[in-house]
DNA sequence: TCTCGGGTCCCGCACTGCGGAACAAGCGAT
DNA sequence: ATCGCTTGTTCCGCAGTGCGGGACCCGAGA
């Protein structure tokens, strides 16, 4: 760092800042769904960091049961202790709890996957799905990751939230597809003016073209985070049709009970 | 550090430990099922830092959305980033494909809840668990952690370590409650031998009172993870006859089917 | 044997992260 | 209002930690 008179001239904001720690969370999240193991090399490519640096960061993180060493393959992979954070995390959930038994009446009403799922960057993570016993077609499970620019997840996501925030996110969302970002700043508007209307998103093959779906968001009443339910299926059993008739109804139906039961604690 | 020459004469193994990411992933892992929201004082407590370094990494965690800070209650709760870990490693393991159809089945012609779990520190975390539908006794979702010590799951884990490193886990299962030990270790000791003879482990009551359960490890031939599988109940409907008699055959059979399996790939 | 792609280790330097203490902000009780 | 009391944030100088370029090492191919 080059400043003239050599004083730690770093905005206050950078100070509290622990670089070493942000590293090393970086290093793990790299581990996406798709790659098992990763060398330290690899590490080092997708994170951009020093090898050396890596080295360090993947010898503490193996330590405390973070990442897991294979000693034959001098690889990595994500460690048991990230299985125990996340249960902490759904555990306190007790929307999961009050909906689930709704999402499974839907589910079983449909005959579709009903979802429920919270934001992660720039993605939508399902932290709970019910789908008929029979249902095999898309299978997503707790978990997973969607886009939001093209789901109706997302965008129900989006619709919630609120304008600041909200131009925020839909920046960088931009800055992370340049590309495509006339078309899918088109469906972004298209949803929010939607969701205007009629209290819910649709994505009928947006995201992938075979499936169709439609979200609807519940924002708690204590500030804390916007959940989206939403329900998926084939797009020749989900015609816009019977969305727009039958399942919308009941999904926003679904939310308003879901609201109501937790505002009572 | 006070050196007599001044040099850096750490042992070589401490330089490569970054003491900052170490300390921000104990700030995590202090947030359990129980606890929901907890204060920068809280966390000081629980992990023994100051709360000026607690502040820095609470900062920085929830900067990249591992914790989350609500504003009125100036508390966090953990934050969705930790759910796109662990679903990386749970979509990593192929063992879950493979042993869903025959837990199911089993949990079918038992009427109990058939378990798969991996550990994690000194518990171990279910990673898939099925239940006939109409069970709605015991809730352990995935994600829940057991302990080690009491549960036929742990023990059947501590059965099919190696030497070392199971007298290494044994040492610290004993340092963490020095005051149950005896028992403790009377009850492994019984679960070792039991494992010996029979290929699989008991666990009835010695957990909860009600609950009766028995557990056989896989040992993965590749080297990778131990991994066990268990079958649990209330006690009431699993007496140690039909235990014996009929599930531990069964049980151990699957835990075969599930290791042929793996190793073809 | 040489090379090449991994990974670990070394080591001096600079800057980051440290933590005690001061400061600020709620909140109850008096 | 006024005082604690508790909890969180900020300050700031110091030291030691973490940094990272490069040397080294090892195993697999050629």
């Amino acid at each position: 760092m080059a400043f003239e008179d050599g004083t730690a001239a770093l905005p206050q904001k950078e100070r509290k800042f622990v670089t070493a720690l942000a590293r090393g969370l970086e290093v793990l999240s790299c581990f996406h769904a798709g790659d098992r193991f990763l060398g330290n090399n690899q590490i080092a490519e997708r994170t951009g960091l020093p090898k050396s640096t890596v080295s360090r960061l993947t010898f503490t993180l193996t330590e405390r049961g973070f990442l897991r060493y294979s000693p034959n393959l001098n690889q990595y992979r994500l460690g048991t202790a990230v299985l125990s954070l996340s249960y902490s995390l759904l555990g306190q959930m007790d929307v999961r709890r009050i909906a689930r038994p709704l999402m499974q009446a839907l589910a079983e009403h449909t005959q579709a996957a009903v979802n429920l799922g919270v934001r992660d960057r720039l993605d939508m993570v399902y932290i709970d799905t019910y789908r008929n016993a029979s249902t095999y077609a898309v299978q997503l499970d707790v978990g997973s990751q969607i886009p939001i620019a093209t789901t109706s997840m997302g965008r129900a996501y989006l619709a919630a939230l609120a304008g600041q925030e909200r131009a925020e996110l839909i920046e960088q969302i931009r800055a992370a597809d340049e590309q495509n970002w006339p078309r899918i700043k088109a469906a972004i508007d298209r949803s929010l003016a939607e969701y205007r209307e009629k209290g819910y998103c649709l994505s009928l093959g947006d995201w992938r073209k075979e499936v169709h779906a439609i979200a609807a968001p519940l924002v708690p009443e204590d500030g804390s985070e916007i959940m989206v339910f939403s329900c998926s299926g084939a797009s020749f059993q989900m015609g816009r049709d019977v969305i727009e008739a039958d399942i919308g109804p009941r999904l926003i139906n679904l939310v308003g009970n879901v609201r109501t039961a937790m505002s009572r604690l």
